[in-house]
DNA sequence: GTTCTAGAAC
DNA sequence: GTTCTAGAAC
């Protein structure tokens, strides 16, 4: 088993079983970048079931999929998908990190770009439940909708596009009608859930940073009444800035051709509890939930 | 993302 | 004593 860059621009590291291998920037990368760091991450395969847990040591954070490790913070690796330090998200060392892990088979052997990933990481799950008839609603040549499997409200829907697309980070102006499609969809699917109550209220948009892989719009009533929704950074996610509405997102893709950077935005998870109409602050959760069941 | 649980908060 | 949360493990 061994570590492969994407770019081949260094040679593929071996990966014995069981054994760290720690990578970052060296001569043997070829990574200049100084916010990579020398020990930026610990590698250990497994042989036999033919993944690696890849550890981010460094400061600075790295990515599976799109995905941020986060520091101190392990994550599975399995298959073809790429691995992105910091640095490629930067100028002179465009891609150089990009790496395939590969168990030797001469077909693994990937193209330099992102693949589809076969892991059975927890970030991977909405690849499955898109396919998941039980949790299906809706499904056109573009879009995929399905029921949160963890609703956060009385009604709470994803809408995916059926194309590959890891997260908003990944947009750019190509894909400016299938957002519109996401939204018009999610609009529909939310008129269509409720059309007895038009007074329920619904919210469209995306995760400032998303924990799960593939592209997915929150379609959700604003009643927030689910035994689902339990945490601090359930509420938060919703109710403060870090959920980005989609014609947000829209706009700077029509405009910019990308979308903000909203990395700093996981700080707004731990703010204190405020209810979303009247912004009365709450001590715990429980109170939260008892206050927001009356509160008009 | 969820689940589990130690220990903080009450 | 019980309730609640935050962090580790998955």
């Amino acid at each position: 088993m061994y570590l492969q860059c994407c770019n081949h621009t260094h040679e593929p590291i071996m990966l014995l079983d069981g054994v760290a291998v720690t990578i970052g920037r060296s001569a043997g990368t070829k990574i200049l970048d100084k916010l990579c760091s020398r020990t930026q991450l610990q590698i250990v395969a497994n042989h036999s079931k033919k993944y690696a847990m890849v550890k981010q040591l460094g400061a600075n954070p790295s990515q599976i999929d799109g995905i941020n490790i986060g520091q101190d913070r392990k994550c599975d690796k399995k298959g073809t998908s790429s691995l992105k330090s910091r640095e490629n998200m930067h100028n002179s060392q465009k891609n150089k990190t990009s790496e395939n892990f590969d168990n030797g088979t001469a077909a693994d052997v990937g193209p330099p770009r992102a693949t589809v990933s076969k892991s059975s990481h927890w970030s991977q799950g909405l690849k499955s439940s898109m396919t998941d008839s039980s949790l299906q609603v809706y499904k056109d040549d573009r879009v995929i909708v399905i029921k949160d499997k963890y609703p956060k409200a009385k009604f709470h829907f994803l809408v995916m596009p059926v194309e590959n697309i890891v997260s908003t980070v990944h947009l750019n102006s190509a894909h400016a009608s299938l957002l519109d499609h996401m939204w018009k969809v999610g609009r529909d699917i939310a008129k269509r859930s409720c059309d007895d109550d038009t007074k329920t209220r619904f919210r469209y948009g995306y995760h400032a940073v998303p924990s799960m892989s593939h592209l997915h719009m929150h379609v959700i009533s604003q009643d927030f009444d689910s035994p689902s929704l339990k945490t601090k950074k359930h509420w938060n996610s919703f109710t403060t800035e870090y959920f980005v509405d989609a014609e947000d997102i829209i706009h700077e893709i029509k405009t910019e051709g990308k979308v903000k950077n909203r990395r700093h935005m996981t700080e707004l998870l731990k703010n204190a509890l405020r209810c979303h109409i009247c912004h009365t602050e709450l001590k715990n959760m429980p109170q939260l939930k008892k206050h927001i069941k009356d509160c008009r």
